[in-house]
DNA sequence: AGCGACCCATAAGTTGAGGTTATGAACCTT
DNA sequence: AAGGTTCATAACCTCAACTTATGGGTCGCT
């Protein structure tokens, strides 16, 4: 099965016929008609069944529709590295972060680094871990800012901070008595939370905290990031628990953010490509987010920002 | 970049030059120079720095040699399918199963399911756990049987037999008195064991039970398979801890048998494909393989055997 | 039944990527 | 300087993959 072969077979399984595969490919039926022929007439099996005028796949070709996917993907990604690869001659850093860090810790380091290095071309990007690793795998990014990473080879980690979750709320949901003191876990019991889905892993390292508390919280609303949480919980939806960078970038007019205890405990990282001579302008980068960070993680900040 | 120029440069990494790579190929050295060039020009950037007349690798091509392998690796992938899925109309059961498993327990089930079912064709394979699962997927073979197994989509998997792992020594290694007896575990300590290479899942298993031992054995040889370590111990080398499968199919005349205590368990699974009618003269199979498993294992007779 | 609108298959002609042989230019070894 | 490497270039060939034009099914609608 040659690499034609494989695009018009997934270009028919697709569209479900000879005729569409062929606009799908911008080419003409007859094309495709005759690469599908010498495709199956190579393998030695018919692929579909020509019933009454239309197609119908054989088991054989669901059969090698996985193996038939892995190809494409991993083409795709040579054409992803290549084409990274074709213009980073610039003098330029791109940096990533999930979109919790993007919207809270990013934006003000990046301005404070930009005043040492105004002339570094510099590009920022918002996607979940998963992605950023792809990415910088595939030198679409040079540096990626996460909250949870569990180790990948080619890759180096470095710990720019640790701090904890903490529970956000709208104003006036606990007593003002109680707000400025840490929150304790019991306290969530059948409480209404706004929850993260759960593909996110910190959402399971949370759901592992939230299963010592009895009755367990019910979470009526889940939600896919944090910011959205924050913007549910400004709006009035009840409580979360999140990640201090978002928290703490929430209107102070309509919020109450309250630590936990115990703490449920959260790192940054920073992430870049092994065996690389990381430009050193990053390591004042590196410098500024850590500080910014710890700024930001310090306990007493959060409870001085609640009174 | 073309499949064709994935090709040419993993020849040229692999060869170092233009011209064996064009021999690897089998075509001349100019193809090879103008398929390059294409590459390189679609590309953007130079694969090869033309140093001296020889070639040298730039960093972009290091960079893309780990996908351009992805490729490569699921177009294999596809291939191996494709030429399953040709000639797999005849009636006949193809099964693979760990070393171990293949000169132990196989041959005799197998004969004696062959008895019920003379016409059809079976072919038997012997490989590792790893292997065996891409075969089943390539559809290679039908049904496969180990030791260790952690669950794959597309797979079912099914329990046969339990057992736990044994200790094989040369005769007279312990006295007389003792070697009917289940070995405890602390008798290992600072014992010169025959070790399984490490990169074998029941070996990690293994490892993990002797840390409990102390001060801890001593692996001065690592074979890597399990009948190599019986073949060893067979020799006089010494004390292994393998399967009690390939444990009882060591000569009496020069090896003994202890259990272990506390036992350190292992299962005995059969995989098939998911999603496809599992011709039922293998549940047949299956049958005969778990009573013969379970009669191999009844430690009581493992012991009889020692007596 | 007849018509149009879709399917896919076939026929005949064009193009270019990938192949060939032959040759040249640069380098290393002896 | 000679002979053996290396890769690059030139001129030619071939066939897979494309094109347009056409024809024969099967459907649904009147």
């Amino acid at each position: 099965m040659r690499l034609r072969h494989i695009e018009i077979f997934q270009a028919i399984r697709q569209t479900g016929s000879v005729s569409a595969a062929a606009q799908l490919l911008h080419v003409s039926q007859p094309a495709v008609t005759k690469v599908l022929q010498h495709a199956e007439l190579q393998l030695g099996f018919p692929l579909f069944l020509r019933i009454r005028g239309k197609l119908q796949p054989t088991p054989e070709a669901l059969a090698l529709e996985s193996e038939v996917e892995k190809v494409t993907k991993s083409l795709q990604g040579v054409q992803r590295l290549a084409k990274s690869l074709r213009h980073t001659p610039e003098q330029s850093v791109r940096i990533g972060a999930i979109p919790a860090l993007a919207q809270s810790l990013l934006p003000p380091s990046i301005l404070e680094w930009k005043r040492s290095y105004p002339d570094i071309a510099c590009e920022l990007s918002s996607d979940h871990s998963r992605e950023l690793v792809q990415q910088l795998l595939m030198r679409e990014i040079d540096l990626a800012l996460t909250l949870n990473f569990s180790g990948h080879p080619g890759l180096t980690t470095q710990v720019l901070a640790n701090g904890a979750l903490v529970a956000l709320a709208s104003k006036g949901y606990w007593p003002e008595s109680e707000s400025h003191k840490a929150l304790p876990l019991a306290d969530l019991a059948s409480a209404s939370l706004i929850g993260l889905s759960s593909a996110d892993p910190l959402a399971a390292k949370l759901d592992n905290y939230l299963v010592n508390v009895s009755p367990p919280p019910q979470i009526s609303i889940s939600v896919q990031t944090y910011s959205l949480a924050r913007a549910m919980v400004e709006s009035g939806a009840g409580i979360t628990v999140i990640d201090p960078f978002t928290a703490l970038s929430a209107s102070t007019a309509t919020v109450c953010i309250r630590t936990l205890t115990p703490p449920l405990p959260i790192t940054l990282y920073a992430l870049t490509r092994a065996h690389e001579p990381p430009p050193h302008m990053l390591a004042d980068l590196l410098q500024i987010f850590g500080t910014r960070a710890r700024e930001l993680l310090d306990l007493p900040q959060v409870r001085a920002r609640n009174a």
